[in-house]
RNA sequence: CGCGGAGUGGAGCAGCUGGCAGCUCGUCGGGCUCAUAACCCGAAGGCCGCAGGUUCAAGUCCUGCCUCCGCAA
């Protein structure tokens, strides 16, 4: 490694997603004279303005941080630009850059994506490839212009997603592999060596941000269909159902599910079929559905089986979810 | 001080108007079975989150504290 110390990096970044990128450019040696985050938001039960994962990681390795809830203000191009950075590198920040910023350095702003472009662009592409239940997907490097992801690509890596994986799971591991494929990307630009590729417009695909609504269960759907969603909504957010209750309506997470072989049974779609020692079948339009792990409103995850055993009067009486809101 | 729920044997829950601490599982021992996650018999295991208060008597009522969680963002 020569001398990577003269190549000056501003980067850009908030979640734990962009913190293994940011701690391998130290790693190999790289000027990062300033970290930029999304401001301290008010996050849990206490409602305390908290500090952005990138903001905590950079102030460990002892790194200027500057949370601003806009970057394109005069105030702080000015900012970045004194430092006369060579590049601006971006992961999951969660702000647009305007053609100020992305102008300011030489070589311009590049951004790690969780997508193997053009897959798979906007904000959610690790969720989303979840939730389809696709089998592979991968990190991109790519060159950041105005239109949303769509700059020219100058690095990909794949990564197969397991049957077992969330996309927490995922995405820890996509986070190391945008670490691992980030040098060599440097390295090539500072010797002017880059390979850029065009994206195929006709082949791009968005990945939405994931709404509330989505995150309730439509039983009428496959049991497949259902597993891929309480997959891809974990851990950050989860899916849920509802019953009624009397006059209420009670709300149960569903964390974690498996598929089932045995599809015989025809009940209405949502009903609890029964409960084995793994947890609780339930039927769905297409196929059965085992829960495996649930999390009812003021109580902690548990196992399916446990939380029903708690359920005596459900018991009796049969239970069916939901598949709307009432 | 955003709204709200909860802390009871290893797990999940019940315990209403205060009066011997229960249920479904699990665990351990024994039995039945070719066999079993099935079935039968039996056993162990609880300072009922912590600290005060009211009472002849508190898991239960009152006050304060600690911890966990749901909604919301």
């Amino acid at each position: 490694m020569s001398n990577n110390n003269a190549f000056r990096i501003v980067y850009l970044g908030s979640p734990q997603f962009a913190v293994p990128p940011l701690r391998r450019l130290l790693q190999e040696g790289y000027d990062v004279p300033l970290v930029i985050t999304q401001p301290d938001r008010p996050k849990g039960r206490s409602r305390r303005p908290m500090p952005t994962d990138v903001k905590v990681a950079a102030e460990e390795l002892g790194l200027r941080v500057l949370s601003v809830a806009n970057v394109n203000t005069p105030e702080v191009l000015a900012e970045i630009a004194a430092l006369q950075p060579d590049v601006l590198v971006v992961t999951a920040f969660g702000q647009l850059l305007g053609d100020k910023v992305l102008h300011i350095a030489p070589h311009g702003a590049i951004n790690i994506h969780a997508s193997l472009l053009p897959d798979y662009r906007g904000a959610s592409p690790i969720h989303q490839a979840v939730i389809d239940g696709r089998e592979r997907t991968g990190i991109s490097i790519m060159m950041i212009e105005k239109r949303l992801d769509a700059g020219d690509v100058l690095a990909q890596a794949g990564c197969d997603i397991l049957p077992e994986d969330n996309t927490g799971t995922l995405r820890e591991r996509l986070a190391d592999i945008g670490a691992d494929l980030l040098p060599q990307v440097l390295l090539d630009m500072r010797e002017g060596r880059l390979q850029s590729q065009v994206q195929d417009e006709a082949a791009a695909t968005y990945a939405g941000k994931i709404t509330s609504e989505r995150e309730l269960l439509d039983w009428t759907q496959s049991a497949r269909t259902l597993h891929n969603l309480v997959r891809g909504l974990t851990p950050d957010t989860s899916a849920y159902t509802c019953w009624q209750d009397g006059d209420d309506i009670k709300r149960l997470k569903i964390w974690r599910t498996s598929l089932v072989d045995d599809d015989a049974a025809e009940l209405a779609p949502g009903t609890v079929i029964k409960a084995d020692k793994q947890g609780l079948l339930v039927q769905t339009g297409d196929g059965i559905l085992r829960l495996l792990t649930v999390q009812p409103p003021g109580k902690g995850q548990m196992d399916a089986a446990a939380w029903w055993r708690g359920q005596r009067d459900l018991q009796a009486a049969g239970l069916c979810f939901q598949s709307a809101e009432a």
